[in-house]
DNA sequence: AACGCGCCCAACCGCACATAC
DNA sequence: TGTATGTGCGGTTGGGCGCGT
């Protein structure tokens, strides 16, 4: 099956930006047809237009339409996006049949522009909404923005911090955290990234936190791609959901029906504000007393998330909640 | 004021799928 | 059943704009 020709091709055929009179031409024409368009390759010449009729489609169901929202996305909106791509991945027209008034191409923008970068400084990768290992945070990879690449001096303790599971005296690990923690505070420049996957190790200072907590902290920093609480009952399009998806899409039932992802992936319930806290942790740490241990000088890294809007830090928060 | 740079978003491109004949 | 046509969709582009120097 062939592509066919488009009009778009032919010489003459107005192309760029639309002008008012031609924008009105389309809306009155539309109008006239009781908001039927029928042909969209014969709407132009009955309408008037120099113009493809590829273009005019997409001017009126990006523009022109009047059920369209104009104006900044809510919070809710963007939390709703983020956990609808979570589990759809980039199927933006079917995420913005859950938004009203949203196209598929403004929802589309907004995650490249906003939402993707927003997640890149939190330390997660917005393709597979995994956190991102510090491999990928430290070597200035595609993934790693020049935000998140700490200086090249932090790089062997990342590592080493990364590896924590497999060392064998808890001293040495606390050594190998301080000296990253001393590294963090002698570079400003060190960035939100890299705030996002050592904020774990913030929950140690914290005089009421027991042993149990700090081990399921450690746990975090050597399984540093794992996922965060805002998805953590959100099906994954990249993991192991992925069958169910693909059961989704080939299954003609549920394509036929009127809203076969949200039978499918359910997602109406990606909404609610909470989710289960289990996180399952696979390292065994030998038990040992700290009382002998100097006290650590740690960073108040949640000071340094002050800046985040609510939302934001909402997200942040509960990524590293136990 | 002029210039360069980066960001944003409307519009375009081209492939895939659906449908008609 | 095969082909032509129409439409939907995701990725990409480039012009306009704001901001810093």
């Amino acid at each position: 099956m062939g592509r066919s020709p488009c009009c778009c091709h032919d010489a003459g055929v107005k192309k760029g930006p639309w002008t008012e009179e031609e924008d009105r031409a389309l809306v009155e024409h539309i109008k006239k047809q009781g908001g039927h368009v029928g042909s969209w390759r014969s709407l132009p010449r009955a309408a008037g237009l120099n113009r493809c009729g590829k273009s005019c489609r997409l001017r009126w169901t990006n523009y022109l339409r009047p059920d369209i929202k104009r104006g900044n996305f809510s919070d809710d909106e963007e939390r709703l996006i983020i956990r609808l791509h979570a589990a759809l991945g980039n199927k933006w027209s079917t995420i913005a049949t859950h938004l009203d008034g949203r196209t598929d191409n403004e929802i589309k923008n907004y995650w490249n522009t906003h939402i993707k970068k927003k997640l890149l400084r939190m330390g997660i990768d917005p393709a597979t909404h995994q956190r991102l290992p510090p491999d990928l945070l430290v070597d200035g990879g595609a993934l790693a923005s020049p935000l998140l690449s700490p200086p090249g001096a932090l790089q062997p303790l990342l590592s080493a911090v990364a590896s924590l599971g497999s060392l064998d005296t808890t001293l040495r690990q606390f050594q190998l955290l301080q000296h990253l923690l001393n590294a963090i505070n002698s570079n400003s420049d060190v960035t939100a990234g890299l705030m996002a996957n050592l904020a774990a190790t913030n929950a140690m200072a914290n005089p009421t936190s027991n042993f149990a907590n700090f081990q399921e902290q450690m746990n975090m920093l050597a399984h540093a791609n794992y996922q965060p609480d805002y998805l953590r009952d959100v099906p994954s399009f990249a993991g192991q959901d992925m069958a169910q998806e693909q059961n989704c899409n080939t299954d003609p039932v549920l394509r036929s029906s009127a809203e076969p992802i949200d039978q499918c992936c359910n997602v109406a319930a990606l909404v609610p504000e909470t989710y289960p806290q289990e996180v399952p942790f696979a390292v065994d740490w030998p038990v040992q007393d700290f009382a002998d241990l100097e006290p650590l000088e740690l960073p108040n890294l949640c000071s340094m998330e002050s800046d985040l809007d609510p939302f934001w830090k909402d997200i942040l928060e509960s990524s590293f909640r136990p």
